[in-house]
DNA sequence: CTGATGTGCAACTGTTTAGTTGCACATAGG
DNA sequence: CCTATGTGCAACTAAACAGTTGCACATCAG
């Protein structure tokens, strides 16, 4: 996974009403942005908004269906970034172990 | 950990010059501020503010030494929330496989 | 064809926030 | 005591962004 994509997964979980965007979405069987929208405090062009954002950073998949375009979470970003994550600290606590260590070293 | 908290993490992990700083200190044994904006491109004043933010939400600790202040990373919170976004990537994961069973019976 | 429902695009507003600069206060060393 | 260096606080600017509203276009039903 690349830097700019963590960095996109990032900046679109920052947000809360994004963030209440996809977990509605995850509580639904794949639905529009008008349906969604009938569900949360904003408007239709907010949740629109919000699901590009989504669908950039590839946490939303869309199709259309007739008329309307139905979207549903994929949360395969969300695995990876967690990841990232997870690798990241996993790394500082060996270097802050490494600090400690080197301490004790000088202190004796 | 508690949803405020992650909210926090995101927030502060969302700018990417706050990532550099955070990322800089971790290459580091505890720094100041001042020395740490010595090898970016902000000021001071822009370190500073970020490391509070960073403080804020436990991802780094500070102390004082003499007339200056040391910073130093905290992995901890990166941990939580990484295993947060595992906790709801599984959650997601489930229920797309469950719509998928389900979408297979009504078509038989 | 006509009306109804749904989507897409653009302009505008208010708020948040990153970044800078300037200055006052505190602390170590001569 | 006095100067260096470092920190803390406040005001200001500029840019990014969430949210709204209005309107044009597309699609299905009658």
């Amino acid at each position: 996974m690349s830097v700019l994509a963590v960095d996109q997964v990032f900046a679109a979980l920052a947000d809360p009403t994004r963030r209440l965007v996809l977990e509605e979405l995850g509580r639904r069987p794949p639905c529009s942005a008008t349906t969604l929208a009938a569900g949360l405090p904003v408007s239709r062009q907010a949740v629109v908004r919000h699901l590009q954002v989504l669908r950039d950073c590839d946490l939303v998949t869309s199709h259309r269906a007739g008329k309307e375009v139905l979207f549903e979470v994929s949360p395969a970003p969300l695995t990876a970034t967690a990841s990232w994550m997870t690798t990241l600290a996993d790394t500082w606590t060996e270097r802050l172990q490494a600090l400690k260590q080197q301490a004790e070293r000088a202190g004796r």
